[in-house]
DNA sequence: ACGTACTTGACAACCGATTGCCATAGGCTG
DNA sequence: CAGCCTATGGCAATCGGTTGTCAAGTACGT
């Protein structure tokens, strides 16, 4: 399609005509009308294999694309995905938007990422936008309530990530089942008194993980208390690790590496020692939590894969045809990987 | 115009109606061609004051959004503008993505995030894929050739990052001029034998970065040698850090931060100290910089303004009528920040 | 050789807007 | 009151495809 461009960039001189080819042109150059020039390249069955070659030959040599917006229009396909995250600075998104990407773009889609700022009202209006310009949408971390997003799900075809809906077809990252482990981890290094520092409000991820944890604790006997609610950025950490020491726990579970590696700059500053000090795990194993000082012990999971399952699940709904058996719900292993940030209980 | 969603959900019913109102139906509601509904909502200046509020009130209460396919197929305009960027998940392009993300949803546009996959087939067949569903297009690090790049820029309106090509607007993050800073910055701790870690060998940035520098070198006395290439990776930096141990030199200045990230964990990993035994600036000043372990000297630059001035650049293209002066470069100023990397030659 | 069934391709409506052109109506001037 | 101008709004073509319908053409069996 782009030899032109691809080989000797100067070899073959049509390249320059000024708008781009239509089927009309096809058409007019093999003589044949536009919808069966239309039919070859989409129903090529249904078309006379000679004509179908003529016409495709004349594509090629057209450098013919077919324009999307019209087609758009008539066959009400749009041949997009749209993709909600709420920050798209947050490394944690990073894997997740390039699993879709290769996902959607192996599938002939289109991705349009979208950034809705930690905003339900930018959420509600794209996913309003997106209801026209896109085949189906796939949220993560939605800021909107359950209500809102069962009647965007109603409206359009939906998957969320990490948001757990009636109806909604969801990928579940279990970072939940790995908060026993997370806590048996600092039990056995001999801290009794610990605080989750949990995320924003809004933020079902967040709550889940505190319900895990909460439940793991009072299993097991020792107390956990709740801080925060904390914007997810590392900026926040400064106040976290501020609030964290205030209470006097000896070890912290962090709704996200984000806020975790902002508490350990704080506690740097502060003089106090991870994980000497304070123990930190943080959530996600997103880019950097290896390589900050000291390096964080987190839950790690399939990110990229995540991505890739919820375009899968989305496509599912699109072309039901395909007998893949229509899960509404998918779950993500995750695991502890212990690093750095934790340690022993200050002897003290 | 979502007052049904962001106030109380329930509080108005006409939300459920199957498809989308069109103009149509708000001119079959007024009584009025769907041509004067139409202009009551483009140009408002062409009708009637007290048809034009009936019809905006029938807008209002059908709930109705333009479809924007269909605008865009007759008005030839997509609101749309794709970015293109060789790899989403470096960290570099967060600020950028959002500095355009930005700039562009204030101007009413819709931004298509394309990772090119550090390909230039890639970013070729895409460039021709947005020829037709976007008004313009951003390219930040294109890896294609210059005649590829100039023929594309000659079909539809683009800016460049990070890439001068003749008769291409472009933005410019002026790193190669923070190149003698570096350099002084290492002299003055008595470097004498420096090495350039490169990047990729497609890449301008890096070309430029070495340029600079090597320049900077010979007005100094100093010898520079160039090791490389290096994709952009973390995991590259265990190559680099190799090859820089190898070479003899005591100070590195490497391509970007991400390389430079991972040469500090493999220099750790030979039990190498930083910056006792061998001192690293990066370029950059990425999300982890400050974090890593030293936190990195590197070159830092508003990233995310240069973002909104691409597009502040493009828009211009798209409507010449605001008198805007059309530059066609902009330069982003760009300093050294000292961290714990950079420290005295090694005594010995 | 005729009827039937199937293949092939043309015609035209349609998707939802934009926009040039024209008809009408009303106000104004002389 | 005639004549003209302008404000207003309708008609219809157009953007680039898709798709239902139908007529013509082909091949086949009897």
């Amino acid at each position: 399609m782009f030899a032109v461009q691809r080989g000797t960039p100067m070899a073959t001189q049509p390249m320059a005509t000024g708008r781009p080819a239509t089927i009309h042109d096809i058409a007019a150059l093999c003589g044949v009308a536009a919808s069966t020039v239309s039919r070859a390249l989409a129903n090529p069955e249904r078309v006379n294999i000679r004509t179908r070659e003529r016409i495709q030959a004349a594509a090629v040599e057209l450098n013919y694309t077919p324009n999307s917006q019209a087609k758009a229009l008539s066959s009400g396909r749009t041949g997009a995905v749209g993709v909600l995250v709420p920050d798209i600075t947050n490394p944690f998104y990073f894997d997740l938007i390039r699993g879709t990407q290769l996902q959607l773009k192996a599938a002939g889609y289109t991705q349009l990422l979208v950034d809705t700022e930690e905003s339900d009202e930018v959420e509600a209006s794209t996913l309003e936008q997106l209801r026209k310009s896109a085949d189906g949408v796939i949220v993560a971390a939605s800021r909107l309530n359950d209500e809102s997003l069962a009647a965007a799900a109603a409206r359009m075809p939906m998957v969320t990530v990490n948001r757990d809906v009636d109806g909604v077809p969801a990928v579940i990252i279990d970072t939940p089942s790995a908060m026993p482990q997370a806590l048996d981890h600092l039990i056995s290094l001999g801290h009794t008194s610990v605080a989750y520092v949990s995320g924003p409000a809004v933020s079902q991820s967040s709550a889940r993980r505190w319900d895990a944890l909460s439940a793991a604790a009072e299993e097991r006997g020792v107390e956990v208390r709740r801080l925060g609610p904390f914007a997810p950025k590392t900026q926040s950490g400064a106040a976290a690790a501020d609030a964290a020491v205030h209470s006097g726990v000896t070890a912290c579970i962090v709704f996200n590496d984000l806020i975790a590696i902002g508490m350990l700059q704080r506690l740097r500053e502060r003089g106090l020692r991870v994980p000497e000090d304070m123990s930190i795990v943080g959530c996600d194993d997103i880019f950097g939590a290896d390589f900050c000082n000291p390096p964080l012990t987190t839950m790690s999971s399939p990110i990229e894969q995540a991505g890739r399952v919820a375009v899968s699940m989305l496509l599912a709904q699109l072309n039901p045809l395909a007998g893949g058996g229509n899960r509404n719900r998918s779950v993500m292993p995750t695991h502890l990987t212990v690093r750095g940030s934790t340690g022993p209980v200050p002897s003290k």
